[in-house]
DNA sequence: CTGAAAGCGCTAACAA
DNA sequence: TTGTTAGCGCTTTCAG
């Protein structure tokens, strides 16, 4: 029984005709926490299942002031730790009855944010997460005033009223530097990621440290700008020549491959008893034994459910204090990394 | 100059006030299309940026009856073929000013579709793109009803009222085929991805009737579901023993990158010299040196335009018939294939 | 528990 | 060109 009457756009109006009572009743058998007779209810589904009839979420969201819909802003999907972390935020915002309205944005341009926060706010969502994406902080006053929440994913702001998630890039920057350290590498380089980037600045200061604090320096640095091309070419830049270091820590596993790819192939290296490649991200590539990738893992799942959390604490009650979770990863160590040649 | 009134919720009405002329004035200074002279447009658009203004677009949507929103379901993100096509997807709606509503579905689940469509449309979204996911005939049978326009994007199915993008998939499979033969190899191996999807039908009869063609046959065949481990398990199975094939036909990259390294770095093969390896998609990853994989090329620029074009053509009037397209790809050769040993 | 009535913020006739 | 008016489809008082 499909009750296929082709009616373009069935009304809750139209039920209550067929059912034999108001409209109003009909809208309290849809709306959860609102009363009705057991038998307005029978006859009011009955109606509504031979009309085919599902409430409007729009008129809904319009009377209610809630439109169930996130706004999510997101770049470098090409970079496997996105999409993952897109799939799994999506579906726990299904699960909390929320929707994803998404949004492309080009990193580099801030500009561009702004435009598509504008779209997004004009869509009535009840919060925004921005994926590795940043904003003006012109931007953020904004967002607070129309009290819509604002979460950064992956990446930090000094404004304190920014909701923030991120994995503790400094510590884990820190931990591959001494991983480094305790295999015996001296001459050691490093390929960063889009300079503008908090992740970038937070990775690159916590790997210096954790090789200062192990009495080494950085003798090389290249910028890779999170792109695999770029990062191809500050690869062949930093070991073309006779002086290239023992090891390498790339800011992310995206553009490791890209390292161990020009290492490898294009200079005849091996990788790691030519040379050590470390990564930041641990995502699913980098397990596959083609380069089978030291890296530092971000805890995507607790990064989802704090993202998440952080949403919906401040929806509830938006006069709650932002969210800064700084989470703890872990150091996978595979393959790529080697003690120094004896 | 920011004027944050820290008005909540800014409305025309208030604009209306301000600028001292009527509600609707306001509305038709931002209604594309209306006209107003100079001078009110001047007064109002003052107003509106003094107040930080912005038209909420659910309320024009209720009664303009277009919410902008297009649903998109997607699945396999892992594989690198869809945040790319969602990428591109997404970017070429918002230049014709659309949003996109996106929601995750579990490929082999089609009562996951089911429910996930019917959130969809209560959004009122003018049109649905679902990405490497089937649907019920009793589903499309409620679209059509709803007059809302559908299409598969590199899926297929009978109902002939569906619009459908895909590659020619039969073709391009019938093109490994031929280019295995022509490389001189006679036993020949296929990796079927998972069996209800109409690629995986349409490749592998494509490569059959390719071997055919040239009086070829296949010798094996394994199933790997589109899963990097199931891939993988598949290869095992089938060139783990001594009567291995010499080339192999992986319905997608993404799985015949398992095959690569199950090979590779389980069993001790080389590619190609001791088999070689073709996939289906030409992803980014296939171009990395450490593939270097054979693959057909799916034009997905165009699968995308056409996407659209289908899309809008059937909002704009919805009695168009559906827009079946099947796009012509390219065989990409690369170093995972070779010739047969003299 | 139920129906009548009042809007949510906006666009689209319709007069003026 | 403008203001007035009538809704879009729904939830939510408020009486009954």
């Amino acid at each position: 029984m499909d009750g296929g009457l082709m009616a373009r756009k069935v009304t809750s109006l139209q039920v209550a005709e067929r059912a034999g009572v108001s409209q109003s009743a009909v809208s309290r058998v849809f709306t959860r926490g609102a009363s009705a007779s057991p038998a307005t209810v029978a006859k009011v589904k009955k109606a509504a299942a031979e009309l085919g009839y599902r409430p409007n979420a729009m008129a809904r969201a319009m009377i209610t002031g809630k439109s169930r819909m996130i706004g999510l802003v997101v770049a470098y999907l090409e970079n496997q730790f996105y999409p993952e972390a897109v799939e799994r935020l999506s579906n726990a915002l299904q699960e909390r009855g929320y929707h994803v309205l998404m949004f492309m944005a080009s990193p580099t341009a801030g500009d561009d944010v702004q435009s598509v926060m504008e779209e997004i706010l004009d869509h009535q969502v009840e919060g925004i997460v921005l994926a590795s994406v940043s904003m003006s902080s012109s931007l953020s006053t904004r967002c607070a005033e129309h009290g819509i929440p604002v979460v950064l994913f992956n990446r930090e702001q000094d404004d304190p009223r920014m909701s923030a998630v991120t994995t503790n890039n400094y510590g884990g920057g820190f931990a591959i530097g001494t991983h480094f350290a305790e295999l015996g590498h001296s001459r050691i380089g490093y390929i960063a990621g889009f300079e503008g980037a908090s992740t970038q600045r937070d990775r690159e200061q916590g790997f210096r440290d954790g090789l200062a604090s192990a009495g080494l320096d950085l003798s090389a640095r290249e910028v890779g700008n999170f792109i695999y091309a770029d990062a191809r070419a500050a690869a062949l830049e930093m070991c073309a020549g006779t002086d290239r270091p023992e090891a390498i820590f790339v800011c992310n596993d995206h553009m490791a491959f890209a390292v161990m790819d020009a290492l490898r192939f294009k200079l005849g290296l091996r990788v790691p008893e030519d040379i050590s490649v470390a990564g930041f991200d641990d995502v699913p590539i980098a397990a596959w034994p083609a380069y089978d990738l030291t890296s530092y893992r971000q805890p995507i799942n607790r990064m989802v459910a704090q993202t998440v959390e952080a949403l919906m604490q401040r929806i509830e009650d938006p006069t709650r204090p932002a969210h800064r979770a700084k989470l703890e990863g872990a150091l996978i160590q595979r393959g790529s990394t080697a003690p120094a040649k004896g």
